[in-house]
DNA sequence: TTATATTATGAAAACGTTAAACCATTCAGA
DNA sequence: TCTGAATGGTTTAACGTTTTCATAATATAA
């Protein structure tokens, strides 16, 4: 099991080593016969050189690692998509890892991927205190957070102003006349949903309308939980007309407990929805949906790494926020 | 930007490198206060071992990759997590790439891939004869071919029963009375939708019904050429009464176009789908759907694997094919 | 006590690369 | 013809580990 190394390539071509290093790099110092030489005895013996003793003397790798919480949500196939797409032009390999939102998980990995001397790293961190991020810093590892902001370090960010969004799709429902709205969504504590909780909220106060606790349903994990609150907060003596889904997982579970309860939409029930993504047009009615920028937060996020593991670019750290839009279409 | 070594945890604590690594790896003899010291320095130097200088004495990197089309699609999120769960609990890491169904991408990432020495390969490969994997063969670098398998070399595989699952979601349209039934999906040369264009075709054989060329649309690529077919299909002068949908993009495609045509289902058309995705339950009426083991293909694969890269289970390659079943909902 | 086995440790080589320093030709120019 | 510069190559050390082998110290048996 004696694999093949640089220096079969340089026997079998009668120079050193060095020499065939030289015509792998495409260092000029070598004359063409040898050259072709090597070239040739590279492709009979099938040799393709060992990375890993590469990483070791050059002190870099051409691997990043992702770390985000779970790659099943809708959300970060695209998001990903956008950072491979960006790190593969400048020849980078990428190591995922899912979190699950889980630190004890999060600090596993973010272990493994420092003893294989990843070059850089982008995360979506479980919460706003990684202390294992210290360790990356002190070594120089650039860190970029993506999709929320971490504190107890500095790093470049790219996030979407969630804030913003909620607040206009909360508008939105308001302006088509609606006072009695419900907000659907998960665990405020997670960065994104705390300020799209916020959104919601502003929008309410700013058009004088008091918000009911009864229609805030803020704690959902899994579609069935989400299609639990629908159910609970439209069996109210007074439910709300309106409702805006936090995230896409909610908006599958509301569409699916108002087809059970047999609410028509918009009819019944206006629904505006945290994300836009490519089945949400396939539902009936086609959801009004906030869109988010999903794969340049990940092209963006990407570049930002990419600029501070080639030493290029600003020394400040970078903190981007990308805009939202509405997608109206048939929700409301 | 002198990075910590084993040298200094050893000038540290006035031992040996030696000494240091068989604390690290806790298996050979060392005194009880050696030990403690080495762990203190460690500790307190903030030292982590270099996997890639490890990578290249053990002959091992703990690495898998992993190679499919595009982890857009949304069968690949959970088919990645089936994987990575089972790989992680033998400390492996996974490294992704999409190919685009782009086999001059696939062989770059496969390239990249045996440089950095993985330890495996998980791939869906873009055709039947993907000749670089003659290469991790000839390094006996497992390969397990996972949804699709390929001809030039023999590796463990697991698939699912394409064939048998669009079998059965035709039979189902037959059963319901249907005669006039098209196909919408992607393209044939695909080894997975070639399965299902064969078990769509075999059904209607099976009971008699003649194949209309004019209802099969077996050529589309993105949710707007799906609803553009869907659209032409039902335009003819004798439309088709049912529809099998092959694939989950063409789902959608399929009940967007439907809705613009105002076209009511099940009433006016019966759709069956392939893929039971979490969305699908929210779509108006919820779909019929042939329901992949999708997460449970995944962990087999990465069970395949780690049998191999750790050389055990038996020496015959494996080919796994897992089956679908029909969900039956509203949409038949 | 002495001989022997056991235990704990270290030195050196190896893994597969690259880079710095060096050496031997050849070529230009005077 | 000689000098100096290119040119094309080699030797050696270094990167950060693990492993083999040797050795020193200690324990055990006779």
């Amino acid at each position: 099991m004696k694999s093949i190394t640089i220096k079969d390539v340089a026997k079998n071509s009668k120079v050193s080593a060095t020499t065939v290093s030289r015509v792998i790099h495409g260092n000029s110092k070598v004359s063409p016969k040898v050259r072709e030489k090597v070239l040739e005895t590279i492709k009979s013996l099938n040799y393709f050189p060992n990375e890993n003793a590469r990483a070791i003397v050059n002190k870099r790798t051409n691997v990043i690692g992702l770390v985000l919480t779970d790659i099943s949500n809708p959300f970060y196939p695209t998001l990903l998509r956008g950072i491979e797409n960006t790190i593969n032009k400048s020849n980078f390999s990428m190591i995922l890892c899912n979190t699950d939102e889980n630190p004890t998980k999060e600090e596993r990995f973010l272990r493994i991927l420092l003893e294989k001397r990843i070059d850089g790293l982008i995360i979506v961190p479980t919460g706003p205190d990684i202390s294992f991020l210290k360790t990356f810093e002190a070594r120089n590892i650039p860190i970029v957070c993506v999709d929320r902001v971490v504190r107890n370090v500095e790093t470049d960010s790219v996030v979407v102003d969630n804030f913003h969004g909620a607040f206009i799709a909360t508008e939105k429902l308001i302006q088509s006349s609606h006072q009695r709205i419900a907000i659907i969504g998960g665990n405020k504590n997670i960065f994104t949903i705390g300020e799209r909780f916020r959104g919601y909220t502003e929008a309410l106060d700013t058009h004088g309308i008091v918000t009911n606790q009864d229609y805030i349903k803020m704690g959902g994990f899994t579609i069935e939980d989400y299609e639990q609150d629908t159910l609970n907060v439209f069996s109210l003596a007074t439910p709300p007309t309106a409702v805006f889904s936090a995230g896409n997982l909610s908006t599958i579970g509301i569409y699916i407990a108002l087809n059970k309860m047999k609410k028509k939409i918009p009819r019944d029930v206006s629904i505006v929805g945290f994300d836009d993504l490519v089945w949400v047009e396939a539902l009936t009615p086609p959801l009004t949906a906030i869109s988010q920028p999903i794969y340049q937060i990940g092209a963006t996020s990407a570049q930002l790494l990419l600029q501070r593991m080639l030493h290029e670019g600003p020394s400040e750290k970078q903190n981007i926020m990308l805009s939202t839009s509405l997608v109206i279409r048939e929700s409301c």
